[in-house]
DNA sequence: TGATATCTACGAATCGCTTCGTAAGAATCT
DNA sequence: AGATTCTTACGAAGCGATTCGTAGATATCA
């Protein structure tokens, strides 16, 4: 079985992945308690659901000591470009240029952040060549 | 009552209102036909949808002839700034040069549309000086 | 007119997501 | 040992999203 199929993450599982990508492998208690403030997690509402992302793929544990430790599958970059890829199909018919004039739009980018965006273009174009 | 505050479309939802942005407004017939081979809709599922789109306030309906025509209340860019801004933050914790890279990477982004890209950048930065 | 087609409305079934209560086992404390 | 605390596992409730069947009203056809 290859990992290159992962479903897509559900509100709740990106959330919990977030966290495992911030700190890495984790306990649920660590992963409850990061999830405390932004969202009111409980512990058991947090082990359910890395249960269920053992289950989709998208977590792998260590239950070799007592407190298992969960660890996120694909790396973060993975799974945004999936969302990103997703999103761009959905609402934007595949239209990247689109998608980046919303983006700034909504963030109402920096100068430095624009500069930024400009640096990975001429990176990116590079790359492709 | 302000507009400013529709709720986040739903994946179904989101297909209904990219058939009314595209063909302006349009009977439940339409919309079905238009989805039909996309995604398989029936027609009372779409009718259903669109019933439950009104109660949301995503889509208006003019009832004076015997079909009903439908018609987005938000235009697409509204919503799709909002779509964006929403994964910016679930995804990338609001960093929108990793999401403008993520879109790039999962695109394959051509040298025209990185030259199309650059030209938004540029109008992007004039305007907001 | 009678049959057929089209439309709206409504209810219900199903499914996935999220949350929580509870039980049982293991470790720790007194 | 006995009580307390922490852990995993499991089931189920609640909710929203999606789909569809059916009924009833209205228009169209032969």
């Amino acid at each position: 079985m290859s990992k290159s199929e992962l479903p897509r993450p559900t509100e709740a599982e990106l959330a919990i992945l977030r966290v495992l990508w911030d700190r890495g492998p984790s306990t649920v208690r660590e992963v409850t308690d990061a999830l405390q403030e932004a969202r009111g997690t409980g512990y058991t509402t947090a082990l359910k659901l890395l249960q269920i992302m053992i289950d989709k793929g998208l977590v792998q544990r260590d239950d070799s000591a007592k407190s298992h430790v969960y660890e996120a599958v694909a790396a973060a970059e993975t799974t945004q470009r999936q969302l990103v890829s997703d999103l761009l199909e959905r609402a934007f018919g595949g239209s990247a240029h689109q998608l980046v004039l919303q983006a700034l739009s909504a963030k109402r980018a920096s100068s430095d952040e624009l500069a930024e965006i400009r640096v990975m273009l001429d990176e990116f174009e590079k790359k492709s060549k």
